[in-house]
Parts: C-alpha cells; structure tokens; sequence
DNA sequence: CTTTTTCATTAAACATGTTTAATAAATAAA
DNA sequence: TTTATTTATTAAACATGTTTAATGAAAAAG
C-alpha cells in the first residue's frame, strides 16, 4: 500500500457513500453522476474512472448489503425441512430486503438483467451461488427418496430460479404488488410446480 | 382525416421507415434519434413528439411483425396434440424469429421488461394473450383428465410463462447459446415441471 | 539528489435523449 | 372573407453519461 494506493482508496470510499445515500434517497434514476460527484467532493470524471459507468457504481454500491441478507437468509435455515420450505424461507427474507427501497433494486436488476455477465459479475456470481445451492437441495432430496433420482438438477434448480424471478419481476415493476402476496403466489407456484400440473 | 390530420400520418410513417431500418442495420444502442431523424427528413424533435421517446418508438416499430409472427404461429398448431407439444411449437417459431437480430430483440425486451405496464402496453397485451391462451390449453388438459382440475389454471400458465422468460433471457444475453439449444433446454423444463420434480 | 516514469485526478468537450419556446400553416369562428 | 385558434413542426437549449487531453504529484530509476 503506497500513499498514492491510500488515496486512490479513500476516494473510492467518498464516491462510494455519496453514491449509496444519494441512489437510497433520490433512486438511481434520480440522481446525476454529477450530484453524486458534488456530494463527495470530486469530479464526475473521477468516478467513471473509478468504476467505469454509472451502473457498475451501482452495483458495487449495492452488493455487500444483498451479499450479506443472502448469507444471514442462508445461515437461518429450517433445519430438516423440504426444498420447499428452504426457498420459502430464503425469498421471505430476500423480498422484504428488496422492499426497503423497491425501486432502487428495480433499476439495478433493469440494468443488469440483460447485459452480459461480464458486465455485473458478482451478480451473476451470487446468482449462480443461489442455483448451486439449489442443486445441493434437491441432491438431498433425491438421496431422502422424495425426488425422482433421474431428473438434471442443475436444469431443476435454474427452472425453479426461473420462476423466482418470473415474480421477482412483477414485484418490482409493480408498487402495488405486496411482498406478502408475492411470497404466497411463489409459495402455490412451487407447490404447482414440485407436485407436477 | 383533415389534410392536417394526413401530413401527420405521413410524417410517422417515415420516421418509422427509417427507424425499421437503422434499428435493424446498427441496432438501437447504436443508431441516435439525429439519426433516424436525419434519415427521416425530420427533426429529432418531431420524433419525440410522435412517440413520447426512443424506447417506445423502438416498441412502435418491431411490434407488428412480432405480432404477425405469433399470429402465424398460433394458425399453425399442430392439432389434437398436448400442452407441451403445442407450446414448444410456439417457441420454436418465436425464438428462430429472434434470431433474426437477436441483439435488436434484447434492447427492445431490456428496455421494457422491468418498466410498469403502461409504458409498453402492446407488448403486456402480447404477453397476457399468450398466457390466456396456455390458460385455455391447461383448461383443455383438464377437462380430458390429463392434469389435476384443482390446479389454478391462471397461475400454472404463468409460471410456464416464466420459464419461458427464463430461458429467453439467457438466449438473448448469451449470443453463444444457439436457438436449437435454447429450444432443447426448455423442452426439458417444461417435462420436467409437467411431470412434478 | 536528479531525472524519468507512472498514474490519480479533472476541466473541458462530446454524444445523445429530451424539453421548451417559437413559428407558420391549417382549421374553426366571426 | 377576415379573424382567431389550434397544432404539427423545429431550432435551440438542456441534462446527463462518458471520453479525452492535460496536469501535477508520487514512485521508480539513474
């Protein structure tokens, strides 16, 4: 760590807490790279050159505390419960986190949902975790008997992903949408789902 | 229609022209509204003032042909077949069509799939028609006894929507996944989610 | 210690979607 | 026919994300 490394870092750091006050309060789409510049004290310049574009700041800015919700959702697991209720578990606490501020998560996934992975890689790396740990749930339940042993579980686990997301989207383009109704409509998707139609 | 009234008309009609054919040349990311305007003959202005702005004009343009496209393939249904086989005949028209220019599709989903209903209504209108007709289909299967009458018919088609959605969105941010892939992948899922897991 | 090189920072410029205010021509009113 | 009003159009301006070229200070080389 030299001092030019020192304070490289510690601009980052000012951008970084302008740039997570200023996305909360006003929402991305609300607030300029020059506010955020303003805010912290340094050129708009600056901050694209620290993280190369306004959504990469974002992502960045937003990470850790979805990173950390998903590890605290995953280390409150049911223990011996179905596959089913797991997932129940983890979206009743991954969807009243994204409810704090709807918004600002639905411009993140907006602009990231059909970019490149390269483009947000670790969110398409938290993304993946998720699928893997799915995978590991229904091995288990395969081993326990209550799955068809013959099925793709990776396929098994992105399908059931896939759904997730199907109202993960309707729950952010839609204000009115309550995250209680959105837990209980995923909840009868599995069923549906798990059960076969 | 007052001589007014047809200069307008006209006024939309070439700035639809040309943007149908730079949108599909240089893609949306990568043609301006000046310059769809200057090809047009008219001012970037105008073209704001007829279509409210880039995206929705982006809507305005492809969505015909989407709509023929699904038309088509709606009119060419393999009869007396089951639910599977009539859905995966649906895709397999639609994503080929895609393929066309994949990258001019991606900008146009990107761009609407995470924004409230009213800011693409012709395209949530496509989507609700197609899951009120798996609605139909699924009622069809039930009253032959193929899947259980307690299901909810809205809900299934809907989550058989999302796997869909699923599926294309790793086909349109992924140009490496080739459309026979895709079409393979969700015949899968759908065996999968048809039969239970 | 001096010189050279690297590099974090930024002012200014640029590209582009959109808004605003003005204009002129068509339509309606008198 | 004359006057008033509506409206399609646009030039100019604006907002904002990003690029470029210049600068100065820190680090490395001599």
């Amino acid at each position: 760590m030299t001092r030019r490394d020192d304070s490289k870092a510690e601009t980052r750091e000012l951008i970084l807490n302008s740039a997570r006050s200023l996305f909360w309060e006003k929402g991305p789409d609300k607030c300029s790279v020059r506010d955020i510049a303003k805010e912290a004290g340094v050129s708009p310049a600056s901050i694209i050159v620290h993280f190369k574009n306004k959504t990469a700041l974002l992502e960045v800015a937003l990470y850790e505390e979805i990173e950390k919700t998903l590890g605290k959702a995953l280390a409150s697991l049911p223990s011996d419960q179905g596959l089913q209720a797991v997932l129940m578990h983890i979206v009743s606490i991954i969807l009243p986190f994204y409810d704090k501020n709807r918004e600002l998560y639905r411009v993140l996934i907006r602009d990231t949902f059909f970019e490149p992975i390269q483009e947000s890689p670790s969110l398409a790396q938290l993304d993946e975790n998720f699928i893997q740990f799915i995978v590991t749930l229904i091995n288990q339940e395969k081993k326990m008997g209550n799955f068809r042993s013959d099925i793709d579980s990776h396929l098994a686990a992105s399908s059931l992903f896939y759904l997730y997301l199907g109202v993960l989207r309707n729950f952010l383009r839609n204000p009115n949408f309550r995250v209680a109704e959105a837990v209980d409509t995923l909840s009868k998707i599995l069923n549906l789902h798990l059960a076969g139609i």
